[in-house]
DNA sequence: ATTGTATTAGAACAAGTGTTCGAGGAGAGA
DNA sequence: TCTCTCCTCGAACACTTGTTCTAATACAAT
């Protein structure tokens, strides 16, 4: 990738302010008065540059139909809340429907492109051996069955309790490993264990 | 805020489609299509009163110059990580330079609007106490000073070591308080705490 | 029936906007 | 100097797109 001429990096420069003010993409005449361009076509010209390098992707004949890097933003229901006692909420098809429920503006950065992304909200402090804490959230992601040594939320239903564990089958049991080292895993009889959903993230706001 | 018409929730709906998808609103036009809309001066009417609602903020005379909900992205860089018996990383002015510096994106939902925002990636188990384990990244923000109980980062100079924990100034000392309230605080000479910043919320990934 | 409000239809205008083109300048290398 | 490539300029064209206007329909309240 050719190092960026003084003109290009300064139209970059501009298009991420402008959607960061904006919300919506410049025009070229827009990036002509904001970065000093006397004509239009050397905007065209260097756009053209720019689209070839890879910085921004252009839907040509199209208004403001430049993008750069991808700047998805999910919505993240917040499904309910997660505690000691309780079991785990489950999504459902109507809890799906945003417009009322609480939710969490998220970028791909976080679900990394992934279906069926919820969110759960942390009661108590009985998940600190997952290093969770009340408060936080717990990004889950909507799974049937869970990997071996993924993170995911069980419900134990003879205890009649929800928990954070790395999930191990082994021979005929389940070994749920705290994420903090230091503490002891727990066994299960596969039988005893609902997996709820997989953990992929955790966010705390402070 | 009435309830809205069936029509303007597929607007709606379709707006927020529309941007995640391409990057760039769509024109009255895209909306009347996606929307199985009869004529553009429908739309015309029901943004109007999308708009009124509060639903969605629209610059006049501009094509596509429709924004819905702050949906602001920032870009937050990683300037370096945070270890036990390491000092811990200031953002100076040239560590603000992303091009070349990895960085993450988030909405405004997590750094709310904060200005100087940055993060440090943790390296080991040292902050198991403030409920940070490996691999967490911390969202900081740039401050000179901080307010009783809120959680910093600290670099304790005698002891070399940097910690997070939460702040309290008291008569002639400082109790750093872990966030795992089961531990004890510690007790340290305000000479001997240095504030490298304030954090803000923490992210894993799993 | 009458009035009024909410909504829709279709068309047309004017401004916004991407694109193109020919001409020209600046600098590097032969 | 000649040539080549990279870059700039200004204007013009044609399509895109927000806006507006008039007429029409639906439906409830008076």
């Amino acid at each position: 990738m050719k190092t960026l001429s003084d003109k290009q990096s300064r139209i970059i420069d501009f298009l991420h302010r402008f959607l960061n003010e904006r919300g919506y993409p410049p025009t070229i005449r827009d990036i002509q008065n904001g970065c000093q361009i006397s004509s239009t076509s050397v905007v065209e010209y260097n756009l053209r540059i720019l689209e070839r390098e890879g910085h921004i992707r252009r839907v040509r004949e199209i208004s403001r139909g430049i993008e750069l890097g991808a700047r998805r933003v999910v919505r993240v229901p917040i499904i309910g809340h997660i505690a000691a006692g309780e079991p785990i909420p489950v999504p459902t098809s109507d809890s799906w429907n945003m417009e009322e429920l609480e939710s969490l503006e998220l970028t791909e950065e976080l679900t990394r492109g992934k279906e069926g992304v919820y969110a759960l909200k942390v009661k108590g402090t009985s998940m600190i051996d997952a290093l969770i804490g009340d408060g936080d959230l717990v990004l889950m992601q909507q799974v049937a069955t869970a990997e071996n040594g993924e993170m995911v939320a069980v419900w134990l239903k003879r205890e009649r309790e929800a928990t954070l564990k790395r999930f191990y089958l082994e021979s005929g049991r389940v070994r749920l490993q705290p994420a903090n080292e230091e503490m002891a895993p727990i066994y299960a009889d596969p039988e005893n264990v609902a997996i709820q959903g997989k953990v992929i993230g955790v966010i705390r706001k402070l």
